[in-house]
DNA sequence: GTGCGACATCGGCAATCGTCGTCATGGCCC
DNA sequence: GGGCCATGACGACGATTGCCGATGTCGCAC
């Protein structure tokens, strides 16, 4: 490997000037410049980011802490944060949890040691006690999860308003009765879904009895499963509500085994606006979250962020929006 | 931050006799490490990876570069390797190229500065200009790409035999008029499939004439269109050999909403059984790509050239399988 | 029993990795 | 001689590691 050293050599002159003429970091005569630059590319030198960053106390390096990378969800914010922080110069490490808290542990203490400039973690439920205990040395951004404490900034989804959005649009449809298949219950994200959407009928005078809800895991067989029970369970309903579009998806398949249509039959609302949202037929009514805005601004509120590490905490709350495509009808 | 000195300090010991316990490099009266130890705890100290790697000379992180990490594939992909890779003390910089050669460079260059240990690399088809550049000062491991070198190990996808089995699958169910909807020319894996699957036809006979192939991009709209354009120039076909999953899905909503069934009017053959080809309806019958094998053999090869670089370079082909699920029927 | 050297054990000092910022220096002009 | 300019020398940054010194143990010879 070729240091700074031997540049400075080639080029005749002291390691400082090199650094100085790569960092334009203080004034140098042209011609000295040329000949250093000159011998940079002769000898194909690039700066070793280890040593660089042991010296600046920066690592231009973030690292990113969520459940599962190839959960359609997670995989669009990663490549928003990844493009995001690229342009900023920044390099993304990625680390799997699980929603595991022992591994969120592991995984946060060598990001830590690794001096990671910043963190974006979308962690477990046990996220606040994880977090707690690795006393937030670095700059941190939570995805859609909250923590009380300094340093640490949070990029929400209003997940209540969402589920009110597709709540609102059922009843608009004339639905009456209606089925709801819920996600894990020690989730943020699907007891405020739910909570908003029974809001919205209850704003339409309409009851939602238990038998008419089951519960599920936010996976393609569990939301199967869950239709199959719902439809034993509320055998007169005419639309579901499932608190994502992966159990949305399982549902209309058991459905389409049991010889009942959507969205003739039954109208299906979705949650999230994966990408396969459109590749099912028929193409699934649902309500989006915000991928590229969540990606994007939990980036820029990191480099806010680690440009005043003392500002006080943010949170920004990001508003999902209905999508209408043809898996719902009007009651007839 | 703490570092090694103050651990010292509090422990009354020399900076190296704590590294040698942290590290048992050498033997340390059990006492001394004792009190070394409880130093370390009472101060949360963590030793700081930056120094030991530019000490050390190693990293502990591999570069991950690949086209695009949103897509299901490279998602599945993504998620092996790191998993495997955590598990052997590495850490994984994720970088999306989306296939252009330009961006290619520029990952390279920040992962050579960063001083990765070793790289896996799914490159765009420039990729051999891209890395003759860089000359393989890393250690790395190509997906589905080769290159003739040194320091360069491959993990290939058998795709001629993958076209071949949908072929002779087809051909089995006693399809003769079959249409191809094919991926983009310049990728490796879609002439490869291609030519597997034409082989697999001659074999029995069936010759592929030019207007049943459409080329299109390995994308969902994409192969909608390809499929509506193949019905209009080869109507007569009862099967369909799609180059990708994404564009079978596509291509069955063609069909869809052209009235046609599958697979009852149509047969639909996809290829690398992502996640959602199971939650499509009908359940899609497709080629799987060994994905797990991909990210695990990927990162064993590089962990072991990393244990002996001059090893001479290896090429792991993987077969992938036939995965029979309701898209496709026999000819009645 | 005593004295001495060989050897093992344990710990500290200091060099080193490559870069960057501070201080110092030499030359030049006024 | 003071001031300015361009550049050089050098010491961190934090951890690792080769080398050396101090201490202790043991065996052997006298």
């Amino acid at each position: 490997m070729t240091t700074i050293a031997d540049v400075a050599r080639h080029a005749g002159v002291s390691v400082a000037t090199v650094s100085h003429v790569m960092n334009h970091t203080r004034h140098v005569e042209p011609e000295t410049a040329e000949r250093v630059r000159a011998a940079i590319s002769a000898l194909r030198y690039s700066p070793n980011s280890v040593a660089r960053s042991l010296r600046r106390g920066e690592t231009k390096t973030i690292g990113l802490l969520l459940p599962d990378n190839s959960n359609p969800f997670f995989a669009s914010v990663a490549r928003q944060i990844e493009d995001a922080g690229f342009v900023s110069g920044y390099t993304v490490i990625l680390c799997n949890s699980d929603g595991n808290a022992e591994k969120e542990e592991r995984y946060l203490s060598v990001l830590m040691a690794k001096q990671i400039d910043g963190l974006i973690f979308a962690g477990s439920s046990d996220h606040a006690r994880v977090f707690a205990r690795m006393l937030p040395s670095v700059p941190a951004v939570l995805l859609d999860r909250e923590i009380q404490s300094v340093n640490v900034d949070s990029v929400l989804v209003d997940h209540d308003h969402g589920g009110y959005l597709a709540g609102k649009y059922l009843v608009g449809l004339g639905h009456r009765k209606i089925g709801v298949i819920g996600g894990p219950r020690d989730s943020s994200s699907s007891p405020a879904r739910l909570r908003g959407f029974v809001r919205a009928l209850a704003e339409a005078g309409i009851d939602l009895p238990p038998s008419s809800i089951v519960d599920s895991d936010y996976h393609f067989a569990g939301g199967r499963l869950a239709m199959e029970q719902l439809m034993a369970q509320a055998p007169d309903i005419t639309a579901v509500f499932a608190c994502n579009d992966l159990m949305a998806m399982g549902a209309i398949t058991a459905l389409r085994s049991r010889g009942s249509r959507v969205p003739d039959d039954m109208s299906m609302v979705g949650f999230d606006d994966i990408p396969y949202a459109v590749t099912t037929w028929p193409p699934l009514t649902t309500i989006a979250q915000p991928v590229e805005k969540i990606g994007t601004l939990a980036v820029s509120l990191l480099l806010e962020r680690l440009g005043e590490p003392e500002a006080p905490s943010r949170r920004e709350v990001l508003a999902p929006v209905l999508v209408e495509r043809e898996s719902c009808a009007a009651l007839r």
